[in-house]
DNA sequence: CTGAAAGCGCTTACAG
DNA sequence: CTGAAAGCGCTTACAG
C-alpha cells in the first residue's frame, strides 16, 4: 500500500518511538526544569532520526513569536578576504549558542509588508551605511532590533594611522586618492577625514584629495597632475587596497619609483597587496576582538536586552615596501 | 490608558479599515478569481499603512505548507566582484516575482535537525563543491529541492581557453599553475582538466602542475625550479586572477620579463587584474545569459516543476598583455 | 463583501 | 511520563 507523502510532524515521532508528542517536544527541546531519563530521550531521539524527521521553523517560530534567526545584511561587494574569515568566525560564535546566521545581501529595498522579507529574525546585523538615511528605514522592515556594525570612529583611526606612518618617514604633502564608487563614499569621506585630522595635528598642509577611477588608463590621467607636484617629498594615502593597485600601477606607468620618489600607502591588507611592486604598505583591522565583543551583545540583544555600542580594537600599520 | 505592545496581525487591520479579516487577506493576497472593488482595496492597503502592519512570515508559511524564500548557500570565499554583481541580478530578477534570495554562508554543518536551519525555504541554490559527498547530506537538511550552480564543463572550457590561447601565441611548454586552498581544490581539478585536454588536442605534451603559494616569498621559491626549464616557450595557465598575481610578482622577482619570456595567463577577470605589470590576460565567464536560464529554472522548480541543468556560456579570453 | 471556522505544526500549562 | 487542549497568525472554503 503506498501511503501518500506527507510532511512527517512531531506526531509521527511519537508514534515511532511509543511516546507522547508533548515527551518528543520535552527531549528536542529541553526546557529548563523538564529532566526526560536518558533511555527516553534516546528513544526519541533514534525515533527522530530513523524516519527523518525535521522540525517545522515556521510553525515553531509561529509559537514561540520569535525564531534563532539572525540576519546579517550587507552589500557582497563589500566583501573581502578578511571579513570572509571573520564572519566565519561570527558564525561559528552563533552556531554554538544554536543561532542561525543567515544574510540578505540584495540592493532590493522590497516594501515593507512583503511578507518574504519578514523572517521573524531575532536580531538584525548591518554592515551598512549606518549614514544614508534609506537604510533606518530598509532595516525596519525585518521587524528586529537592529545593530549597525559599521563604525565612523574605526575608519578614522585608519585614515590617521596611514598619515603618521607616512608623516614618520618623511613625507609631509598628503595626498588622500578616493574612490569614485558611490557605494563606498560614505565609507571614503570618513577615512578622508582621519586623514585630515591628522594632517592638522602633525602641522601638515590640508591633503590634496584626488578621485582614482578603477581603469589603468583614467587612474592614470588622473594622477598626472598631482605627480607633477613635487614641492614636497609625496604620500599618497589610499581609500583601499584596490585604490592603492590602481595608483601603483599608474605610478609604475609614469616611471615613478615608489617609494623613493612618491609613498603609497593601502587599507585593509587584502591577500593580494604583498604582490605589488614594491609590496603595499598597508593598514589592518583587528577585528577579532571587536567580533568577541560584538558576540556578546548579540546574545544580549536576543534575549531582549538593549544593544550597546561596540568599541573596535585600534588599526595597524603592515610595512612592506610601498611607504 | 496605556496598550501593551502587542504583534500587530490582521485582526487590527480589519478593525482598522472596518472590514472583515477576509477581506483584509484576500486584498493582501490577490487569490486568481477574487476581485475586490478598488475603493476597498484601498481601504485596506491604507489602514495596513497606517497601523504599520507587518504580515507573519512564519504564520505564512506554515499556513502555505511552503515559503517565497530561495536560500543561496556558498561560502564568502567564493565571492569575486563579478559573482556580486551577478548574484545582484539574480536577486533583482527573483524579488520582481517576489522570491526573496537569502545566503546560507556558513562552513558550519549544523545537525539536521536544527531547527533554526529548517527555514522551510522553496529552493536551495547550491554554489559549493558538487563533487564532495558531504555537501549533499548538509544541502538535504534545508529541505527543499536543491540547484547546484557549480558546473564542471565551464570550467574546464576555460581551461581549454586558457592553452588555445597561449598556443595561439607560440607557448609550447604549459604549466598550471595551482592553488593551495584547500576549499577549491575540486576547482582547480576541473581547470586543470580543461588544460590537460587542450594540450592533448593540439599535441603539446603533457602539463607541468605546480602549487603557488599565497605568499610572495613562497610562491618565488615554488616556481624557481619550472623557471629554470627553458626548453621551450613557456606559458602559465593560472587557476585564477589571484594565483596569476602571485605568480606575475615572482616572475618579476625573478627578472623573467613576462609575456617575451614566459606567458602568464589567469582566470576570472578581477578588477585588479588590468593592474599587473604588464596587465593580465585572463579569461572571463559570461554569466549573463547563464542566470537568465537559471532564473527560468528555478521558477519552474519552485513551481513544483523537475530541476534541469542549466548550460553555461562558452568563456572568452580578455586580452591585456601577459600573454 | 461578512462571519465563523478549520487547520498548518509546534510548545507548554494542566490534570492525571 | 501521558493525553487532551489551547493558541501563535495566517489563508481559504463555506454559507449567507
Amino acid at each position: 500500500m503506498v501511503t501518500p507523502k506527507r510532511r512527517l510532524t512531531s506526531v509521527d515521532v511519537a508514534r515511532a518511538s511509543g511516546l507522547s508528542r508533548a515527551t518528543v517536544s520535552y527531549v528536542l527541546n529541553n526546557p529548563p526544569g523538564r529532566n526526560v531519563p536518558l533511555k527516553t530521550r534516546e528513544r526519541v531521539l533514534n525515533a527522530a532520526q530513523k524516519i527523518g524527521y525535521r522540525p517545522s521553523a515556521p510553525a515553531r517560530a509561529l509559537r514561540a513569536g520569535y525564531s534563532r534567526l539572525i540576519l546579517g545584511v550587507l552589500q557582497f561587494e563589500r566583501v573581502d578576504p578578511n571579513l570572509a574569515r571573520d564572519m566565519h568566525y561570527l558564525e561559528a560564535g552563533l552556531a554554538a549558542r544554536k543561532f542561525t546566521l543567515i544574510w540578505h545581501v540584495g540592493s532590493q529595498m522590497a516594501s515593507p509588508t512583503h511578507p518574504a522579507n519578514n523572517l521573524a529574525a531575532a536580531l538584525v546585523i548591518a554592515i551598512v551605511d549606518e549614514t544614508d538615511p534609506r537604510f533606518a528605514t530598509f532595516l525596519q522592515q525585518f521587524g528586529a532590533p537592529v545593530l549597525t556594525m559599521a563604525n565612523e570612529s574605526i575608519r578614522e583611526a585608519a585614515g590617521r594611522a596611514q598619515v603618521a606612518h607616512l608623516a614618520q618617514h618623511g613625507r609631509r604633502r598628503i595626498v588622500f586618492a578616493a574612490s569614485d564608487r558611490p557605494d563606498v563614499q560614505f565609507l571614503s569621506r570618513a577615512r578622508l577625514s582621519g586623514v585630515q585630522q591628522e594632517c592638522a595635528r602633525l602641522g601638515l598642509k590640508a591633503p590634496l584629495v584626488q578621485i582614482v577611477p578603477p581603469t589603468r588608463s583614467h587612474a592614470r590621467e588622473a594622477l598626472a597632475k598631482i605627480l607633477t607636484r613635487r614641492d614636497h617629498p609625496l604620500g599618497i594615502c589610499c581609500y583601499n587596497d584596490e585604490v592603492a593597485f590602481a595608483v601603483m600601477a599608474a605610478l609604475s606607468d609614469a616611471n615613478i619609483s615608489v617609494p623613493d620618489s612618491v609613498a603609497v600607502i593601502g587599507c585593509d591588507d587584502i591577500p593580494l597587496a604583498q604582490f605589488t611592486n614594491p609590496p603595499l604598505t598597508t593598514v589592518s583591522f583587528n577585528h577579532r576582538q571587536f567580533l568577541d565583543e560584538l558576540m556578546k551583545n548579540i546574545l544580549k540583544a536576543s534575549g531582549g536586552k538593549p544593544l550597546q555600542a561596540v568599541p573596535p580594537a585600534p588599526p595597524s600599520v603592515i610595512v612592506r615596501g610601498s611607504a
